[in-house]
DNA sequence: GCGGAGACCCTTTTT
DNA sequence: GGGTCTCCGC
């Protein structure tokens, strides 16, 4: 068998990772060190040359893009479809898990998933009807407290309130929150993984027959896994299987939603085998950019260690652009955009990084300006739009009458003259009953529980639903959708929405049905159970909500968040507003593990250069509506010097607008930096202004008091 | 049932 | 500052 295709492209490190002996393998992968080639050639090598099943492989990733990306491939090294080998989610594969064993796992047989938004909607409306006040108790903390105990595999009966009524209540609200999944059929994200994780727990058998089957399981981005995540993938982990975890420590950014990379050292202990590569060559950026990139991660501790390294040149110095304002700093950047494009670059190899949306804005608008197509990532992606969610909640009540969510989303949409009072009535008849407010509609018209225009309007709903479940019943799954659409009037509902908004909906609308005529059922390699297709499409559409909407094409500069660009790179990069209280975020800066956190985000958006890297800050920003002076982060004199060059201008003077502006904001008479001493605080340093004149604040932090923002007009200040 | 006024919020995001 | 949600009046 000839393997060189496999081990040729490779160099020593990735090689060894590739061809090292079964056990268990953690690989150390450091940004641009050929992650996914490893992986990809690792399972290439595990079926060629060890004669591995590729059905006795399971390979999970984070993202469905990710997954693609890694089947894709693995086809195209091998050059035939990797059929029987698991490549998905964790969310995907918990899925499949689910579907098969839907019944040891306790769910009914067509279960469906509740997305983010639904989840949320929900727990709103179960807090209301706990006669809760959502002030006390906001659902949006409520959705986040579920989804953390979830995460950490825990059930509200194995909670400890430890006599804290707030707690307590919370807990309570899981537990109704639960009460209302299975009473409507639905589960949500985290539920898949605790689900998955408890279907193995309390079926032994079936766990051996998967323990048996997956010998090897790859796992990519394991400084991601949560702790229901890596707990699942030890039990996965039978006596004869081995697991090869790709992971790099310095890149983990996502601790705030769960994951744990304290799993990355935990491995290690669990598996006392185990073996350790690293691999530290770097393919993306020059010597100063990675040498920068070292020197700031270094500033963090209980680094599992790694120190990236390049063959390649030096290349140019990081620049550091100290802008007077956020306005300057979108000037400059279009100003070097369109230097880069004169000197022959292409704007898509311009990326613009910031810590949070909230920066874009005034990005936009300077490109804007000056005529520089741009692409921005984030926000709505096509399942999650209102007018497909809007149709989805069609076809999922077609699907499954007890699914609450989904009615309540559509009971009056469009508006039949079903109000407020209506629905009420439901959800109560729907409450004492403890039936579906599918159900409970046939109850209250029994009862003659409303006016006889809300029954009448009810009973046009009704017979519309009806209609719709006859009408669609053995049809094409495309005609399903374009029938739902075209006779719950919401076609014509959306075509009365005046502008491009209206028109963009209505495409979208069509696009749900050429994207139900191009969807095909996963062809599954086992006994799994044949699932409905609509069931399959509704599912599909939940974990897969399809790519984030942006004009793909043209050559565009790219903007993002931080986070978002993790895994990608750009010749040219521009890191906005690297600001105290901005980038560290302020609401991160005093806990030492999300600092570090925020520095790890910093190396992953350093990294993302291959040629340029530009780091921007502003003397003074305005965001959330006021002004203030900023500081520049603490991690631009993280950067060696030597590695460093400043490019704003020498004897630069700030431009007209701005210096009134700084001289209206002087009008406190106090300099930043300026010493004072208060009556009560006592001796104290200027840090911030906000506003101007008598109203004016001022922050200062106190050499005894701590830092404090006082009123201008009362605090009295003495300066010194 | 809809539209306007006011309250409220405001880090990062995938499934 | 701006986007979203809620409440109230028509």
């Amino acid at each position: 068998m000839d393997v060189s295709q496999i081990l040729d492209p490779l160099n020593d490190a990735q090689r060894q990772a590739v061809c090292a002996p079964a056990g268990h393998i953690q690989i150390l992968a450091g940004a641009g060190s050929g992650k996914t080639r490893v992986l990809v050639h690792r399972i290439a090598w595990l079926m060629q040359a060890e004669g591995v099943s590729p059905y006795s492989i399971l390979s999970v990733t984070f993202t469905n893009k990710a997954a693609g990306e890694m089947r894709s491939r693995i086809e195209h090294l091998l050059k035939i479809p990797a059929g029987g080998l698991w490549v998905g989610t964790f969310h995907g594969i918990a899925h499949r898990l689910l579907r098969a064993h839907w019944k040891e796992a306790d769910l009914p047989q067509g279960f469906q998933i509740l997305d983010s938004e639904d989840q949320l909607r929900t727990i709103r409306r179960l807090i209301r009807d706990m006669g809760l006040d959502d002030n006390h108790y906001p659902p949006k903390e409520a959705q986040w407290y579920i989804n953390a105990r979830k995460d950490e595999g825990q059930r509200p009966e194995n909670i400890d309130h430890r006599n804290d009524p707030h707690l307590r209540q919370m807990i309570e609200i899981y537990h109704q929150y639960e009460a209302m999944c299975r009473r409507t059929g639905v589960v949500d994200f985290a539920e898949l993984l605790l689900r998955a994780h408890e279907l193995w727990l309390k079926h032994p058998q079936m766990l051996h027959h998967y323990q048996q089957r997956f010998k090897h399981i790859l796992v990519d981005e394991f400084q991601d896994t949560n702790t229901i995540q890596y707990a699942w993938l030890r039990m996965l982990v039978g006596k004869d299987s081995h697991m090869f975890a790709v992971g790099d420590d310095d890149q983990s950014i996502y601790g705030w939603r769960g994951a744990r990379v304290e799993n990355i050292h935990q491995f290690g202990k669990d598996y006392k085998n185990s073996s350790i590569f690293r691999l530290e060559q770097n393919y993306r950026s020059t010597g100063n950019i990675l040498n920068a990139a070292n020197a700031l991660i270094a500033n963090n501790s209980e680094r599992m260690g790694k120190n990236l390294w390049t063959e390649g040149e030096e290349g140019e110095k990081i620049r550091i652009y100290a802008a007077f304002n956020e306005l300057d700093e979108a000037n400059y950047i279009a100003d070097q955009i369109l230097t880069w494009v004169e000197g022959t670059g292409l704007r898509s190899e311009c990326a613009l990084l910031y810590r949070s949306n909230a920066q874009s804005r005034v990005l936009e608008e300077a490109l804007i300006k000056n005529r520089i197509p741009y692409r921005i990532y984030g926000g709505l992606r096509f399942f999650e739009r209102q007018e497909i969610k809007d149709a989805l909640s069609y076809l999922r009540l077609i699907d499954n009458d007890r699914d609450d969510a989904a009615l309540e989303r559509i009971i009056n949409l469009p508006t039949r003259g079903i109000g407020n009072r209506t629905v009420e009535v439901l959800r109560e008849t729907a409450r004492n009953n403890g039936c579906s407010l599918w159900q409970a509609i046939t109850t209250v018209q029994q009862e003659k529980a409303l006016p006889a225009r809300a029954l009448q309007a009810l009973q046009n709903f009704a017979d519309l639903m009806q209609g719709l479940i006859e009408a669609t019943q053995n049809v094409e799954l495309a005609e399903k959708i374009e029938h739902v659409i075209h006779h719950s009037a919401l076609r014509t509902h959306y075509a009365k929405e005046k502008g491009e908004k209206g028109q963009a909906r209505l495409e979208n609308l069509e696009e749900l049905i050429n994207a139900g005529r191009s969807f095909e059922m996963d062809a599954y390699d086992d006994d799994l159970p044949e699932m409905d297709e609509l069931a399959a499409f509704l599912s599909h559409a939940a974990l897969e909500a399809g790519e984030r909407q942006a004009q793909e094409g043209d050559d565009c500069v790219q903007l993002m968040t931080l986070h978002t660009a993790k895994g990608l790179e750009f010749k040219q990069v521009f890191l906005c507003g690297v600001e105290e209280d901005l980038f560290p975020h302020r609401l991160s800066a005093d806990d030492p593990a999300r600092l570090q956190e925020e520095r790890r985000l910093c190396y992953v958006g350093m990294t993302r250069a291959m040629q340029r890297l530009t780091l921007c800050y502003a003397e003074k920003r305005r965001l959330y509506g006021d002004d203030k002076y900023t500081r520049p982060s603490r991690f631009i004199k993280e950067l060696p010097a030597e590695l460093v060059e400043d490019v704003r201008m020498p004897g630069f003077v700030a431009p007209a607008a701005s210096s009134m502006y700084l001289q209206e904001e002087n009008n406190t008479g106090l300099k930043l930096g300026q010493r004072v001493m208060h009556k009560k605080f006592g001796e104290g340093v200027v840090l911030n202004y906000e506003g101007a004149g008598q109203h004016a604040r001022v922050q200062i932090n106190f050499a005894n008091a701590g830092s404090k923002w006082l009123v201008m007009e009362y605090a009295n200040l003495m300066i010194l």
